[in-house]
DNA sequence: TGTGCTCTTGACCAAATGGTCAAACTTGAG
DNA sequence: CTCAAGTTTGACCATTTGGTCAAGAGCACA
């Protein structure tokens, strides 16, 4: 007796699981990421999904577990090009390359992006605990490396926070603000971002190069 | 007869009526930016208003018209900064002194700004028509300035339009992001801004000064 | 082929939500 | 003070929405 689920544990058993579980996340992300957490509805998720609701809830508990889901899915991967910056490197190189990294996930995974900003801008509510935690604790040990380098010389002296913060926003602009970007530039495809990395590369390589 | 309105066209006639449109457009730029157009509901703006939502709906006819008024009425101020770059100043000064006035207004206005980033975010769907409108007007306009300012050698060669997203990204992030800000500086009140006003200062300053 | 488990869904429910309305209460000009 | 216009709201309504449930369909393995 006790509490049984049909739908067991966490990991999915059979195919059927695996395949029917990847899909909902998928359509979630679509639809999470357009309209918010508020502004999705179970039936819109559904449609994307090709599943009927009731069929949802058979995967998941409810709606939010489906946005839990997807976010301790994405926030690992989204974390990973600031992970990758390493200590014993040429430090403007490798910053550079970190910002040129942030700016191919805002073009390659844009969904994630405004996942991520739809829950920033409304206080982060669900993922306060993980960004006061892992999040924080990568910035503060990467703000160490970076001022390692400043104390060496090889890189100008700056705030290794606001760095942060300024290679965040400049490279997730062309994600989350991809609307007003496109409406002024009118761009074809996603020719602009060659622009945008050249800007970048510019604009930080100034910053950082030591006189 | 025809159609009549006991609410008289747009402008608030008697001192009730502009005492509580007032008091409901407050009430709903709290509430419309904290949780986004589909996240918030007229009995929340109702009670932050101090009013019964049947009230709310005797000033305004429903709920996207006051999303509409409050949008409105803040593109306006929120182009200002732009508009006061002065294509016979000095350039380099005109631009940072562009990014001082956006960055306090992230300060400021930080609710205004989320509201704008709810909006465009999700697509922009309420403001499309003012983004290709009169935003892109106003930034072709001041990019054509920027361009002047290069070609006379005043001004290092840069893309003037990424150069405004930069600008726009780094202040505004202040604002929209600033539940990740905090967490992660973990400041006192406002402290960080000086130290946000310094760093975008070096960072564009270097940028823009012609070598 | 049979049997038990997994999977799917139409019908349904309670709560929330945007909006209406008629009746009652205020206000202010004459 | 009066009365018409302006203002306020309790009660109500239709729709949307997250979620439940029982019954049926599909699958795998002996």
């Amino acid at each position: 007796m006790g509490i049984e689920r049909h739908m067991p544990g966490r990991q999915p058993r059979t195919r059927i699981q695996k395949k029917n579980t990847e899909t909902i996340l998928e359509a979630a992300l679509d639809v999470f990421s357009q309209h918010g957490f508020r502004g999705s509805t179970l039936d819109q998720i559904a449609k994307a999904a090709g599943l009927s609701k009731p069929n949802l809830l058979y995967y998941f508990p409810s709606k939010v577990a489906i946005h839990r889901a997807l976010i301790d899915e994405l926030m690992q991967n989204w974390l990973d090009p600031l992970r990758k910056i390493e200590a014993d490197g040429e430090p403007v190189e490798e910053l550079l390359a970190y910002v040129l990294r942030k700016l191919e996930m805002a073009r390659e995974y844009p969904r994630e992006s405004r996942l991520f900003a739809n829950e920033i801008v409304q206080g982060a509510p669900n993922i306060m605990d993980k960004i006061e935690g892992e999040l924080k604790s990568l910035v503060d040990e990467k703000a160490r490396v970076i001022e390692g380098w400043i104390a060496s010389g090889a890189l100008a002296p700056i705030d290794p926070y606001h760095l942060i913060f300024s290679i965040w926003s400049t490279t997730q602009h062309y994600a989350d603000f991809d609307a007003q970007v496109r409406a002024i530039l009118r761009p074809e495809g996603d020719a602009h971002f060659e622009d945008a990395a050249a800007y970048l590369d510019t604009l930080f390589r100034r910053m950082l190069t030591p006189v």
